[in-house]
DNA sequence: GTAGTCAGATTGTCCGGACATTCAGATTGA
DNA sequence: TCAATCTGAATGTCCGGACAATCTGACTAC
């Protein structure tokens, strides 16, 4: 039977300061993140209770509850009913975002580029005028980029977007990823649809990602909604499997 | 220039019971998500002002912020500041789960069968210790399974859980999926580290999925833990992506 | 010694109110 | 006509309190 693992209460240096424009549970939620990433507090070490912790910081409970279920959502933390709070100990990391393989790649520090093959305007097809919510034929953007690591093709993106939302430029598209320009152009990323699969490489695939006829291919397929829910990306994505598979972390929800 | 789509606010018969054991807000989200699963909320529509809402039900405002949040959470509702909270518009079916093969095939109406090939209880290699968070050669569960549906297989199943957990009965696994049992078990399934890759089928591996050997296969490793963040299952699974390919939506997290 | 019971601790739920912030549209001014 | 400003409406943040549900550990009774 494994040992209860009692921790003792951890003590920080907590404070938050009333003047910032920053909402009072948002800094206290940004220190207790940092002390978990940090190490300060340890995993299965407990949080001290509400109560005490929100008269330590003047500030009352509910906002102090809205901190701390801030980073139960995240997974960071795990509250017991008349127990009270702990890190969880595990290796996690990060939840789980909406990933872009631009980031994921200049993240592992492999100074990624982009070829853009095709950029421009065409009539939408029956797929991507159902995938993007448009008529079918109407004018959408068309997409296509090699991603090269190290030289090295890693991946063939064929995008869709609506017209109207941004303005792609080449030069911008080849400096850093879509989905930058997309917030950068005050578009809020707000979920995706995504589909994984794999086949294998077609002639022509085969020869854009200098494989050979009939290697494996990893595939995904990805819709992707701003907050207002309203498709602003379709894509269509085939990637190296040697030299690339998606990692993500899930939370289950309740 | 889109329209802005302004949609009427729509008058719901909402009532909650005060007499129930479940909470108010948990009453209320989950009509809200009956009424937009049902399409009496229509995507785009306006849910009406929280205060008169509120009133209208003779709940504080506090319980029906709760509500609504847990669905913004879910990704089914959006806020905006001065204007309202309205339903988005956009095929958002499930927000995203721990999948689980078994469930998923059932759901597909495609009465998934399970062969077990092994279940027994072996020493730890390097690689599954690490996943575990175990010590190396200590005894661990092995479960090797093969997932049919319509009498083909559709994937190979290789997993590995702690000892002492879950009693695995051949039976049961044959009739059901790892996750009810772990469920059934008490154990509260919370997060998973998943990577998802593909590559060429091994001759054994051909053979298991008959599949040609060189055929492409979607491999799938994860680790999953419990909420206390104990890793209690680490799996290696390969699917047919001619039959199975992996489908979920993500949400942005901010 | 063992099982059941009880009390304390802690989070879960809910209330009612107050003020700040932001958005959209109408008004006003140049 | 167009832009800047104002106003109303709605959500965002925060407070202080009250009671319920649940878990742990200690106590008690057998």
């Amino acid at each position: 039977m494994p040992k209860p693992e009692v921790d003792p209460t951890v003590q920080l240096e907590l404070s938050v300061d009333r003047s910032s424009p920053v909402p009072l549970y948002f800094q206290l939620s940004q220190q207790l993140e940092a002390a978990i990433e940090h190490g300060t507090l340890t995993p299965g070490s407990l949080l001290g209770n509400e109560i005490e912790l929100a008269a330590r910081l003047g500030l009352s409970r509910p906002t102090v509850r809205q901190a701390i279920q801030s980073l139960v959502d995240k997974g960071l933390l795990v509250r017991r009913r008349g127990v009270g709070t702990q890190v969880v100990h595990s290796q996690v990391k990060r939840p789980l975002e909406l990933s872009s393989l631009y980031d994921d790649l200049e993240a592992a520090g492999q100074r990624p580029a982009t070829k853009v093959l095709v950029n421009t305007v065409v009539p939408a097809s029956a797929e991507v005028a159902a995938a993007l919510g448009v008529a079918e034929d109407s004018d959408v953007h068309r997409v296509e980029r090699l991603r090269l690591a190290h030289g090295e093709p890693m991946a063939y993106l064929c995008n869709f977007l609506p017209p109207g939302l941004i303005d792609l430029d080449t030069g911008q598209l080849e400096a850093t990823g879509l989905y930058r320009l997309m917030r950068a152009a005050g578009i809020t990323l707000h979920s995706a649809r995504q589909s994984i699969g794999a086949r294998a490489a077609t002639p022509a695939e085969a020869e854009r990602l200098a494989e050979e006829a009939g290697a494996p291919l990893l595939t995904m397929q990805r819709v992707t909604f701003d907050d207002t829910g309203r498709a602003v990306e379709y894509g269509t994505h085939t990637y190296r499997p040697t030299r690339y598979s998606f990692e993500f972390q899930l939370l289950v929800r309740t």
